[in-house]
DNA sequence: AATGTAATTCATATAATTATGCGTTATATT
DNA sequence: AATATAACGCATAATTATATGAATTACATT
C-alpha cells in the first residue's frame, strides 16, 4: 500500500497539473477539492517543492504551481520523494538499497531474488506513466473510453 | 515496502519448505535462523497456521509444520494473509476492495486507474512465485547460476 | 502422576506514520 | 504604513505497526 503522504503528493500533483495556465493554486483549495487533511499536506507540498517538483509563492494571490512539465512528472519519481525506495525488500531497491537487518547471505536469498522481479514489474509501470498520463486517463474516463 | 510482518513470515515458510521431511521446527529455532524477534514470529505464525498455510502442534516434540505443498503457496497468498491488499490503493484491490476516503468520483479517478496496472504488474509476478520457487531460486544462487 | 517442552493467549511497551495547533515570515493590496 | 493573505517552521497529539513480557494450555516423556 502506498502511504497516505504518497497519494496525497500525487492527487496535488494532479490538481496541479491540471491549473497549468491559471494563478498559483493555494494549498487550501486542494486540500478542500482532494479531501486532504490541510496541514499534513503543507508537509507534503514542502517536500516536493523541495525536490524541484512545484514553484511556491508567499503571500496574497501566491500559492503552488507546477515546477515541470506535467509529462515530465513520473510517479517513481513522486515516490520515490515522499515514500522512498519502490521495491518491497530494502535490499531489492535501486535507489534506497540497504541489507536486510536479519537476512544472512543476501547473495542467495530466493525471496530477494524474487523480489528484484516484482521490483522490476513495477518499476516498469510507474515509469511508464506520468502526472500528464493520469489527467489524460480521467479525461479519457470521462469521455468514456473504457479503461476498467 | 512488504510488512516485516509478511518478510518474516515468507521467510518462516521458506524455512519450513526446506524442513518437509523433518520432525516439525520450533518458533525459537525459527526465531534464531531466521534472526526475527520470536514473540513477534508467533503472531505471525499463528496468523498462518489460521489461514490454514501451516500445521502446529504444541507440546514436546511439537512446533510448526507445513500444511500445503511448497508449490501450492504463493507469495501472493502469505501477503494477502499478512499485509492484506497487493494493490497500492484501496480502491485498486481485487480481495480487500474499499472506496478511497478522500476520493470523489472513482469511476473517472486516473491514479485508480494508473494503479490498476500497477496491481496487474505486481500481481502476475506475486501469483506465478512460489515458496517453492523460492527455494529453488536459493538452490540455483548456491550452485552459481546467474540470477542478477 | 510429575516434569519439561512448546504453542497459545492476553496485556503492554516502543517506534513510525498520520494529523493538528500555533506562531512567524513573505507578499500584495488598500 | 496598515492590513489581509498564504506559505513556512516547529512542536505535539493521535493512530497504527512493530515488538516484548508474563501467564496459560496442550502434549510427550519419565
Amino acid at each position: 500500500m502506498l502511504s497516505k503522504k504518497t497519494k496525497y503528493a500525487i492527487k496535488a500533483l494532479v490538481a496541479l497539473g491540471k491549473n497549468l495556465d491559471k494563478p498559483p493554486m493555494q494549498i487550501s483549495k486542494i486540500a478542500e477539492e482532494e479531501h486532504i487533511p490541510k496541514k499534513f499536506l503543507e508537509q507534503i507540498l514542502l517536500d516536493l517543492r523541495n525536490a524541484g517538483f512545484l514553484y511556491s509563492k508567499k503571500g496574497a494571490g501566491g500559492g503552488y504551481s507546477l515546477n515541470k512539465k506535467p509529462e515530465e512528472i513520473l510517479l517513481v519519481h513522486v515516490m520515490r520523494v515522499t515514500d522512498g525506495p519502490i521495491a518491497m525488500v530494502p535490499c531489492a531497491s535501486l535507489n534506497f538499497y540497504h541489507k536486510c537487518d536479519e537476512c544472512e547471505d543476501e547473495k542467495t536469498c530466493g525471496i530477494r531474488s524474487a523480489f528484484i522481479d516484482v521490483r522490476d514489474a513495477t518499476l516498469k509501470v510507474l515509469s511508464e506513466t506520468s502526472i500528464a498520463d493520469v489527467i489524460g486517463r480521467e479525461d479519457n474516463l470521462k469521455i468514456g473510453i473504457i479503461n476498467l
